[in-house]
DNA sequence: GATGAATGAGCTTTCATTCAT
DNA sequence: CATGAATGAAAGCTCATTCAT
């Protein structure tokens, strides 16, 4: 019943991720994929038809499970949704590098670009909801729900991006503040509701 | 053949920016980087004695001329620094696909990473400072002027990625919201003046 | 395209060597080394690292090849022994040709050296112990049997070296004068044992 | 009066030598002559019109030199000769190591073939010639004095190639022992005299 | 005379891809 | 299913050579 080799194929669009992230994109060669892997190219090739189908595929994957993290939804305050943010935020994060890298190569593959895309305004919608259960309304008048929604996934981003260059970014820190900042808009919107 | 002084480094060098930011990443050699220059693969070779040279010579530019635009500070406003901000913002922009194109070579180039870094810092350090002439002090307790300045820009990154990903990325719309943010947080800490 | 196993190790080592002797040092080029062997340049790359391990390989087989004459020992006669030698010189000889580019080659190149210098050193030692059957003593008092081992062994290779430079080396005459020096020598033995 | 720039091709030919006894054959290159030289590639080609005719005059260059210590023909006797030939016999020796790099070399190139084979014919002759002025006949019925010059030479030269390979070549005690032959041969003549 | 920028052919090497086994 | 030998196109790079200055 259980199908044989699925879990081969799994594991090498992890190897090819690792691949990406450890060797930088450069390096990422079918051959280094299949030594990660502990396989020949050949099998590689078997598995997948062509470089660009893994590459897509290693893309499907970060949608799969950034949509799988989303559909938890276990993030039932903003603390809990920062505290999120965070964990993924190190100077080493093999997501964010894993996904600038895609993103980059996204720049000439229109179908890496549409799938980073719908995550990234899946994520978008998901926050604007979530802030929507927070806060009643839209603290600062002239910003719609979802903008909201996609300042804070961008400040997010952002703030991960600075975290990858940046050899000793206080992680800890930064994060405290961005606590502060939603907290000090959040009073806002309080406010503005009378 | 062989006639003298047919280009400069400094067009080599925009010819590679142009490379990377048109062809992608992987099409980026220095057969295609010549073509774009009018010269051969041999002129190239002269000027920079490795790929990898060129390439760090690519960031070195990127850095002089963000850090030439930063001293030129003729933002007075957040208005004006706002609308600065928008104009390098567009779904094809090149100067944020440079940079992140660079920054995911950065990954593994210690050197790269370095340059890069230094002028991320230099715009949090130079939007902080901006900041305080508009602000006397933090809007929001538990924000330190510096955290301002790196949210700044960490949300302008974060936008610029997001432009750079959707088709059809609201530019006008959104910056006009993050003007009103910046206004709704100022008012901030006037009221906490009192 | 890509039949599998059309060439072996063996048949791209020997085609190297036969590069190296028929078309000189300056175009032992890999796309020559595969043209002889009638295969791509890529397939020497698979068997074959880079250029510098076929040229090891290359040496590793001299070695080889002379290290099984040597254990052969089929010259019983110091006669069969010179003729032997003369066998493998001449104007054009194959062997010392190639002998001595690598030889050259191995002058920036540790492992090319000691692999060199530990043939020539059991052909020393060879005919030290075959002279040693032959002579009961050394001929002449104040030389070891080593060293004439040594001598006869510099002889050679000084006139192979000499045959590949002249156009018309008299081998011949040369090597039966030789034979004549080695009897005269031989008698000098027998009498100084009285 | 003084030619100017006479010292200039001179030493040209001096950092060609260098450049391929200290960098190997395969890393003589025109850019590292012009370096050891102290001048630029271009002034190379000003001088020797190209790159073999360089090679061409580093190998007259050698002859010349080889002629003039023949002619000096300081070496009164044995001992001396012997003296002479152990002196440019070491490990490291520039002299040797140069004439095989440019024999092997010459092995595609008639010009330098022959030059080499001339002056390698001098020194037979050279050596016969001194050999006759000690000897009053040849030593050994059946060995011509023309061949003992021969054998000279290639005991010479084939010692000198041991040392160029061996790490630790006993060059003062073969060099002994070379004169014992001499000596041994040379008692033989006098016997045979009789 | 001397220089250095430019050239282009050709080299070593890499790599996605194919295919018989 | 999986492998590994083979391929060929294209990459990075070197170098003898040319030429305007």
């Amino acid at each position: 019943m259980a199908k044989p080799n699925v879990v081969s194929r799994k594991e090498l669009i992890e190897s090819a991720q690792k691949c990406l992230v450890e060797q930088g994109i450069d390096k990422f060669t079918l051959k280094a994929v299949a030594e990660i892997a502990g396989v020949t190219q050949g099998t590689v090739y078997y598995h997948f038809r062509t470089k660009e189908q893994l590459l897509l595929e290693v893309v499907k994957d970060i949608c799969d499970r950034s949509w799988g993290e989303l559909s938890e939804g276990n993030e039932n305050t903003i603390q809990e949704a920062i505290k999120s943010a965070k964990s993924r935020c190190s100077h080493d994060s093999f997501f964010h590098k894993l996904f600038l890298i895609v993103m980059v190569s996204g720049f000439k593959n229109e179908k890496i670009r549409e799938q980073l895309s719908s995550i990234l305004k899946k994520e978008n919608i998901a926050l604007s909801n979530h802030l929507l259960t927070i806060w009643s309304k839209s603290p600062i008048e002239g910003i719609s729900m979802e903008t909201w929604g996609i300042f804070f996934n961008a400040i997010v981003d952002g703030l991960a991006l600075q975290a990858l260059l940046f050899e000793n970014f206080p992680v800890e820190k930064i994060y405290h503040e961005l606590e502060q900042l939603f907290l000090g808009i959040s009073k806002l919107q309080k406010e503005g509701g009378n």
